[in-house]
DNA sequence: ATTATTATAAACAATTTTGTCAAACATTTA
DNA sequence: TAAATGTTTGACAAAATTGTTTATAATAAT
């Protein structure tokens, strides 16, 4: 039977992903942790045993999240113009809950070629070819521009959502930002990107 | 006088940009520099004392190649249209010189607030104020979206830009694409993202 | 050709980072 | 309360990473 834990372990675990979203795998030093989370670097081989097998449970937390958000999409909408605010808003929430998650894939993607021919392959294309398929229908009609691919628009949206956080450092000092008025940004780019893409695919 | 050099010393400094640019400071061991230069670790103290210093060298020159193609924007233009497609074509050229940047980039923000300042307060804010200046008069002028700023404006552009090289290797994987796919990919983008903006900042 | 200088590598040393262990402490259960 | 189990820490050990030295080879100058 357990005793009780005072929930050294949540803190690692949330110190964990803190860092290693920021800095990748190799880029964190396993005390960076310890001392986010406020205890002994010994703890964190007692919970977890390696700082690998630590770094497994983030990255696999990580993913579920990102599965988790991404299942909202499929086969939601039909129309483009809800379609693509959906995608928007999904990936919106996703990085408000997880800042460090775009700096985190950059950094997976630049340590482990493996990881991110997995994460390709495994990944269902289900968005990018739902989007293909509406696209496709939409040039037709002549309602959308015709050199825009599925794959392209996906891309322009992680892009611009993700650029405050991948920046984030630079957008707070360069206005004096704190926490608050990096919220405050972030929420009114969420509608600027709406409107701007929602333009930037017309014909 | 010095001796010939076997370009040993050019190919540490090819090799680190590489190696710095896609893991940053703390992510990248010395050794991964030796092997992508193909000499001995030993051969990088020689020519450069330590890790930090080699990796000073990177910095400068890396800042020095951002700003001199930062320095093609100023004053160049006055219509919109033109400044916006010529900043586009500017961080285009700049990320195919240097594909590890916007990495870096990133990575130097996440390891170091206080670099992150530096550059917030010594970069100029010429290009952002045209910007600034300019989107106001359209504006009036009703030619252009009213939320837009000059800020963001540029971070969407950055964004966009940025986003083949932050997501590399997932994209090669994805499509199976080789080094020539992938510049045919980003060149098609380049007009992609032209077109793409000048219609998002429509009214 | 001989010497002086530069370039290279391999072995070695120092430092940093990661991981382990044993002892102390706390909590639960019996 | 006492045994059992879980938690924490500090000291220690091992491994990885960085940095130095020494010996050798290559190049240039005299």
């Amino acid at each position: 039977m357990p005793k009780i834990d005072h929930d050294t372990k949540q803190k690692i675990l949330q110190a964990a992903e803190k860092v290693f979203h920021r800095n990748g795998f190799k880029g964190t030093r396993t005390n960076q942790i310890a001392e986010e989370a406020g205890i002994s670097r010994t703890m964190l081989h007692y919970y977890f045993r390696t700082k690998e097998s630590l770094f497994q449970e983030i990255l696999e937390s990580t993913l579920n999240m990102v599965f988790t958000h991404m299942k909202r999409l499929i086969g939601q909408e039909t129309e483009l113009e809800n379609l693509v605010a959906g995608i928007i808003d999904v990936v919106s929430d996703l990085f408000e809950a997880k800042p460090g998650l775009p700096s985190f894939i950059v950094n997976l993607f630049n340590e482990s070629e493996e990881l991110a021919y997995f994460l390709a392959h495994t990944q269902g294309d289900t968005v990018p070819l739902q989007l293909d398929t509406i696209l496709r229908q939409e040039k037709e009609k002549g309602t959308v521009n015709l050199k825009l691919t599925g794959e392209d628009l996906i891309m322009n949206i992680y892009g611009l959502c993700a650029m405050p956080y991948l920046t984030m450092a630079y957008i707070k000092a360069k206005e004096n930002r704190d926490e608050e008025a990096m919220k405050a940004f972030i929420r009114e780019r969420r509608s600027m990107i709406t409107s701007f893409v929602m333009k930037g695919i017309a014909p």
